[in-house]
DNA sequence: TTACTACATTATAATCGTTATAAAAAAGTG
DNA sequence: CACTTTTTTATAACGATTATAATGTAGTAA
């Protein structure tokens, strides 16, 4: 069994312990984002899929990212342009992102934790997350 | 002369610098941008200045935000609600929002470039600039 | 001041991502 | 297998943003 493998496997079974059914078109979702390593659209994820589901809808990947996101086991990425992106929540980690073709890098960062304590004593707020992207000129780019 | 007067000013002449006309309705965006402190959406704008202008339309405010932000003047904000956000570049800072009413709060904190500096290590791009955000609950929320 | 020209504004329609709705289908359970 | 509840589908609606074409105006130079 491959990595992919199980980590659906365990994604499944996260989803059953909160009460969401298995349905084929969740369960193919699922493995294309587990699999994907290209930030995708809803309408990529519909795009790719039409041909193992000719009549899905698009309310159906919609409405079962929301699920996924809900559940914690997807990341909604919203930039300048028109549609979100969808990632797998594999572990945090940060993008750098080429301002020129929207190219996306992955990298790690050790925590922003002094960042997030200076805001919550700043606002007074309980803070939970936070956001971080770089801008580029991808190598392809610059040229 | 009041600090945003000055600030109102030094932007006109930017604008002119750069062979963008003047307008009342450029003047008025403007305005009402620097003095803003609310983040406001394109319609936030067109609402608060249809008294002064009863004629102007939506597509004016949207015009005039892209000229102001390709200008440098004004900074576009994508959070994952429906509409942009448009603040006045007053300098560089960030924001901590939270996450049940949306309130935000400004905060400083001294530049992240060692993350600039890992990011285009790891990518190969030439790193333009960054994002960041803070998250969580603020205080009236908490209860 | 006037006249000219390029750029801006307006009004409107179109576009596109996303969500709501209601009927039909299927998952999970006993 | 039958039942109940959730999910899917198809479609329409929605809201933010952009495109279009006609009209108006800023800036400039005579």
């Amino acid at each position: 069994m491959t990595m992919n493998d199980q980590t659906l496997k365990d994604s499944l079974t996260k989803l059953k312990g909160t009460g969401v059914r298995i349905t084929p078109q969740r369960h193919a979702i699922l493995d294309y984002l587990i699999k994907s390593t290209a930030h995708p659209t809803a309408d990529d994820i519909y795009k790719a899929l039409e041909g193992k589901f000719p009549n899905m809808s698009v309310a159906t990947v919609y409405n079962n990212l929301r699920v996924f996101r809900e559940v914690g086991l997807v990341k909604e990425l919203t930039y300048g342009d028109a549609s979100s992106r969808f990632d797998f929540w594999h572990k945090d980690h940060y993008h750098i992102i080429c301002t020129n073709c929207s190219k996306m890098v992955d990298f790690d960062y050790p925590g922003l934790d002094e960042v997030e304590q200076l805001a919550k004593h700043v606002s007074g707020f309980d803070v939970t997350h936070h956001r971080l992207e770089v801008y580029g000129l991808c190598p392809d780019c610059k040229k």
